[in-house]
DNA sequence: AATTTTTCTGCAAACGCTTGCAGCGCAGAC
DNA sequence: GTCTGCGCTGCAAGCGTTTGCAGAAAAATT
């Protein structure tokens, strides 16, 4: 005898109370319809009595794997991760996973425990919605043979699907339709990120301008990402003397920040400047003016994520694919035609 | 020899090719400094090579606890919870604790299942801030031995802290600011919900108005929780035809909501009528008009609980306290004087 | 060189559960 | 009365770790 637990919580106290063996009672917990239904309900008495829960780790080491959906996002206060984990926790609630969710904020260190934890509980399936994606993150995953989706990461692996949005297709859209509004001096406002999407979306934004409007000099501004960034990333804009007639900016938030302080300076919106958004969050309704943007069909993100991890897409996800989701444009009030001067 | 996985990344295939015993890996991979450093780095190495992740179940198990840090909340959504949570994330991390959170969306099976769960998970400590709560899961948790803290659930338990805050003096204030600025008639906008915390905000409200303004005939508004159910609620308030001078939400994002259709009816605010919010949360400063709210310090309140449940208070919460924390009023430019009329 | 001490490593039990297999008791068939 | 079959239950191995203890190897002391 080595240890001794003082109170054995165990299958074992269950079985003894109830005069049955451990196996007897861990077929009536898990239903396994074999048992005699004279014992089962004295099994369930005893577990009842004895306010018994059943140690999960030592049921996913015996069963070699866990009910585990595993998901990691940059950052949950962003409703364009949070709508997605919503509605994959929806899904996996519905098949019976639990779930575990892990926020990196943006942090590759953070990512990096995170990816472990999961590979560690040895999750059923593992969603990876995250901006800031390593390459050998992704062979770590892969490696572990656990069946994962990635947003937005380049390429798919073996084992991983990937999804992604056309966020060019996004940002194209937002800029011919400011153009046919008579603007020509736009800014974009992104935050400070190398991050491939964003980096993506900064990128398109200034190949656009030069098309539609080849003499014009778009200029780029950022802050952190969020309202306060968004604010920030506008009084720089203002304090540069440069007066765009309309304003990309990388996600609403930050166009929420950015009317804030453009309002805060005496502008109108949109008389003086027009301002739009990206991932049609839903205070981009609510704002005011509300806000034109891009809307991002994040509920189906999640369903897809969902199926290609542990739905019945699974031939499929075994080979590896790539879904592209093409967003669209939404008017509402933060826009309008270019101001004359 | 019953089954043989084919793949057994497990301790025994580290040792095999370290050429060493499980029990030395095992001591290295934990830093355990009784290693000599040259059978050390060949474990790493070896480790290394093979993109061994510890089985996390099994360490668990073989410890008899976890360590992560169990966080269950109502609406992750609700930045009230999300900044609490961010909080305790925060927190355990500094100590190398892992988190794994559950959300309920306000509803008391998941709420029970997320329980399940976290004593299932055998954490090494829990944070349950819901409104939900029910009283037979509180004794559950307490027969759990888990150290765990509660968000307002009314009386502290053995073993379990409990946490509020003292809505009452919150709405108190808002409504003798609200009467120092002459206003008369005035509303509330709650949410459907006969929980503990929202249905004290509403009472405790009436009871204010009478003895400040006894001849008042305040009403009640409801919709569902979030930007929608305000606006829903507003919609009710105008169309029942009662033209209060002040509305009072139970939270911020209510309270932008409210707006939002107020404005949509013509009517300006705080000209008009004067609106205001509770919690607040980042958006009540970047909304338009900025909200005047009641402050509840949500950062304080993550520290406090995660000093109650895994930090060093360990005394203090072996008896079970109680914690009240004080709200402040934050004045901004959604109230004003009360229209004559 | 013999002994003691120290440093390092391995053995094997234990953690709480699942599950293949064997076995028990009992009903019905012969 | 023996046999067969069936429904139910128990035995015990195994899941991948940790860790107390003992023992081997190396270092220090005599």
């Amino acid at each position: 005898m080595r240890k001794r637990r003082s109170l054995a919580m165990n299958l074992d106290a269950v079985a003894q109370r109830a005069g049955v063996s451990t196996s007897t009672v861990s077929r009536v917990l898990n239903n396994l319809e074999i048992v005699k239904s004279s014992t089962r309900s004295r099994v369930l008495k005893a577990a009842e009595e004895l306010n018994y829960h059943p140690n999960l780790h030592a049921r996913s080491l015996a069963r070699g794997k866990s009910r585990i959906l595993g998901i990691i996002v940059s950052n949950m206060e962003n409703p364009f991760f949070f709508d997605i984990y919503r509605t994959l926790e929806a899904d996996a609630h519905a098949q019976g996973l639990e779930v575990v969710v892990a926020n990196t904020d943006y942090r590759s260190e953070q990512l990096l425990a995170s990816v472990q934890l999961m590979i560690g509980l040895r999750v059923a399936g593992l969603a990876v919605i995250v901006s800031e994606m390593e390459q050998h993150l992704i062979q770590t995953v892969s490696g572990s043979r656990i069946p994962a989706a990635f947003y937005d990461v380049g390429t798919p692996q073996k084992n991983i699907t990937n999804i992604r949005v056309d966020y060019r297709k996004g940002i194209k859209k937002t800029v011919s339709y400011l153009n046919a509004l008579g603007h020509k001096r736009m800014a974009f406002v992104g935050h400070h990120s190398t991050l491939g999407p964003i980096s993506e979306r900064r990128k398109t934004f200034l190949e656009s301008v030069h098309r539609c409007s080849p003499g014009a000099e778009p200029r780029i501004f950022a802050g952190p990402d969020g309202l306060d960034g968004g604010r920030q990333a506008a009084r720089e804009l203002l304090e540069s003397g440069f007066r765009p007639t309309a304003i990309l900016c990388v996600n609403d938030f930050m166009a929420v920040g950015v009317m804030r302080e453009l309002r805060e300076e005496g502008l109108q919106i949109p008389r003086d400047v027009s301002v739009t958004g990206f991932d049609n969050i839903k205070l981009a309704e609510f704002c005011s003016p509300s806000l034109t943007t891009v809307h991002i069909p994040r509920e189906q993100i999640g369903h897809i994520i969902f199926d290609h991890v542990l739905g019945n897409s699974r031939e499929e996800r075994e080979v590896g694919r790539e879904i592209v989701i093409d967003p669209e444009l939404v008017v509402r009030d933060s826009t309008g035609v270019a101001a004359k001067n």
